[in-house]
DNA sequence: CGGTTCTTTGATGGCCATCAACGCTTGTGG
DNA sequence: CCACAAGCGTTGATGGCCATCAAAGAACCG
């Protein structure tokens, strides 16, 4: 959990003080970006309100400002369907980022909401490349943007035990903390109806 | 399992001559690199060999070299299943690039195919970051990587019949040919058996 | 205690995987 | 040339998995 500079945190919802803060000096710098932030190379972020579970971070189609580092909790990156339902695209967990996906747009690809507390850093980001110059920091976001479409998707092809049974495993190896998730939520992630993820883990609970 | 058919020939390993070529000196830069691609900026890539259709370009799980730029033609990305059978995570056409998801890998963590006949350029690629140091190239580099991810993926939510459309619209959006790819590969990555992505093809065709 | 959200269990119907079979095309060898 | 094999595309019949509907516990909160 990263240490909290002042007392308190701002009410308003973008920060207005600005409080960058150098990436190198933060305890928590190893989990999110590995040995390759140090201080005064690039990685600059600004810390932003905590957010409760259900906040909106962000909309799909909204203006794209900057990609967001997760310090603590669970986000949910979501797509608005044809129909006018709506899927999880991922999950995002501790050291892994939000808003990626659009960093070389205009408006948001995906949205981006609070699946239970869950604090972030803003990266600072400029456009037109006047910041995002240092080489390390690419190679940073290039390292998440491909990890990142490392984790293994939910695919239609298998049965949907196990599907949940990938997703559990998954989710357990890359984040360490209890599935903080609705059981309906699994089920918008991995297409499947809620009562079928509750059969599901039922189901593996009997027999891992 | 690794259905070796005996209409194709196979192929042999990577180009042995050294022709290295700049982007910024070829046709077809742009397609490839936007207008990022000028001549001497870092973009350096050697073509290699054509493959014919069902040819290996790099198994999963054997050592990441470099990423290669799709020119023509179509590239099967893949992923082998613990049942042991193989699905089909993404496909590839020109402009596009296959490998990248392995960049800061010891191994691929994906195969890579030919879904018919295709030329590629292996990018310039040195470890340690003796290359790769030009903010232009990771630039570029982290657009592909994360417009990739823009691609619809196949969700297991929607009916077998949405699933093909949104398919054949993405991929006729992407590459502008007629789809390559035989009925049981479209099966392979959307999740659905070959007759069902008949069906549904031949019940798109009689109404869009 | 009422209200809300999340979870769980059961019954039913429909979609789609599976199996089986056949036509079509291409390449190969007698 | 013709037969044969192999791969691909297509169609039909059947059964099982899972979405859907319905309803009731369970946990939380004012």
């Amino acid at each position: 959990m990263p240490a909290s500079r002042g007392r308190r945190q701002p009410a308003s919802m973008t920060c207005a003080r600005s409080n960058d803060v150098d990436c190198g000096g933060c305890v928590s710098s190893r989990r999110c970006w590995g040995n390759e932030a140090t201080l005064g190379c690039g990685f600059l972020v600004k810390r932003v309100r905590p957010l409760d579970a259900g906040d909106v971070l962000f909309r799909e189609g909204s203006a794209f400002e900057a990609p967001y580092m997760v310090t603590s909790g669970c986000m949910a990156v979501t797509e608005l369907l044809a129909d006018g339902s709506e899927r999880i695209v991922a999950f995002r967990v501790p050291g892994e980022v939000v808003g990626l996906e659009s960093w070389n747009r205009e408006v948001h690809r995906f949205g981006a909401l609070a699946v239970s507390s869950t604090t972030l850093c803003r990266l600072r980001w400029h456009r037109a490349g006047t910041a995002v110059r240092h080489t390390g920091l690419l190679r940073a976001l290039l390292a998440k943007a491909t990890a990142q479409s490392d984790a293994s998707l939910p695919w239609p092809g298998l049965p949907a035990m196990e599907r949940v049974r990938v997703f559990i495993e998954d989710f357990r190896d890359r984040a360490g903390q209890p599935l903080p998730m609705t059981r309906a939520q699994i089920g918008q992630y991995l297409g499947l109806a809620e009562e079928t993820v509750v059969r599901a883990l039922k189901s593996l609970e009997r027999r891992p």
